[in-house]
DNA sequence: TGACTATATTCGTTAAACCGGATATATGAA
DNA sequence: TTCATATATCCGGTTTAACGAATATAGTCA
């Protein structure tokens, strides 16, 4: 039972879950799209990735500079209907929703180049993001 | 979305698993049935009751000297139906039944007087209990 | 090559969780 | 009243988790 503890324990904090949120509804997401969605620090956020990664629940892909993460296909059927309920359970949260759509106003921004990347870092493109938002 | 990471937070701890399974399982149960069952101190066992308490897990009932909990009647159907899940999938772990057993054998020996609870406490009662099963 | 950058990881610190033992509380019995 | 007892809570100490800043790593591009 102690391995049902601790995957209770990976859903015990905020950040991740916001982060699988994010990913229940979006394929595929890079490290920087989940730092500017969740307003956090780039430390923070892949720590966190990385303790979806360890607890199989999340899988990443590098491509150049970047990572994007994903869920990972559960083969626990059990765990499957966990996050099926969680999933829905957020569905009905307007704060869920609220983080959803600050996630595509940021995609969209980076994708039209709103955001301009170059000779700046995305750190600071991520800082204006939040600063805009206040 | 701080609310549910706190109630995954309260599933995250194995002892507190331990008592939930304890209790979907049967009505009624006072904490020295727990601390016998879980093999844990007095006070491990009613601290850990207490958070369940406090979260809304579980209610008490003092009669006399003995506080006896049980589970409390769900309000939000998601939250319910996570604990439904949470049961079933528990249902299939064999050191869950385990545990059942064992505290099976305790409330049958308490009943049956095999325990002498005159003029010796209860705490011995569990202590020599934990040494007869190993 | 060397400058730049997105991400991962390390480091030191802070906060939270958990523990057993001791104590407090309240009830029951003599 | 006084003693015994089941449970709750307090007290230190230990462990675990989380954090931001700094650094390491690895890829891109000039």
């Amino acid at each position: 039972m102690k391995e049902t503890a601790r995957f209770y324990r990976v859903l015990s904090d905020e950040a991740r879950l916001k982060m699988l949120w994010l990913l229940f509804n979006h394929r595929e997401l890079c490290v920087c799209d989940i730092m500017a969605a969740l307003e956090i620090t780039q430390s923070k956020a892949s720590r966190h990735l990385a303790v979806l990664r360890n607890a199989g629940l999340a899988s990443d892909r590098r491509e150049g500079l970047w990572s994007y993460y994903s869920l990972r296909p559960i083969e626990d059927p059990d765990i499957e209907a966990q996050l099926k309920l969680l999933r829905a359970s957020l569905s009905k949260r307007s704060d869920a929703r609220q983080l959803l759509k600050k996630l595509k106003a940021w995609l969209k921004a980076k994708k039209s180049g709103e955001i301009c990347l170059k000779g700046g870092s995305l750190i600071r493109a991520i800082q204006n993001a939040k600063s805009d938002s206040v």
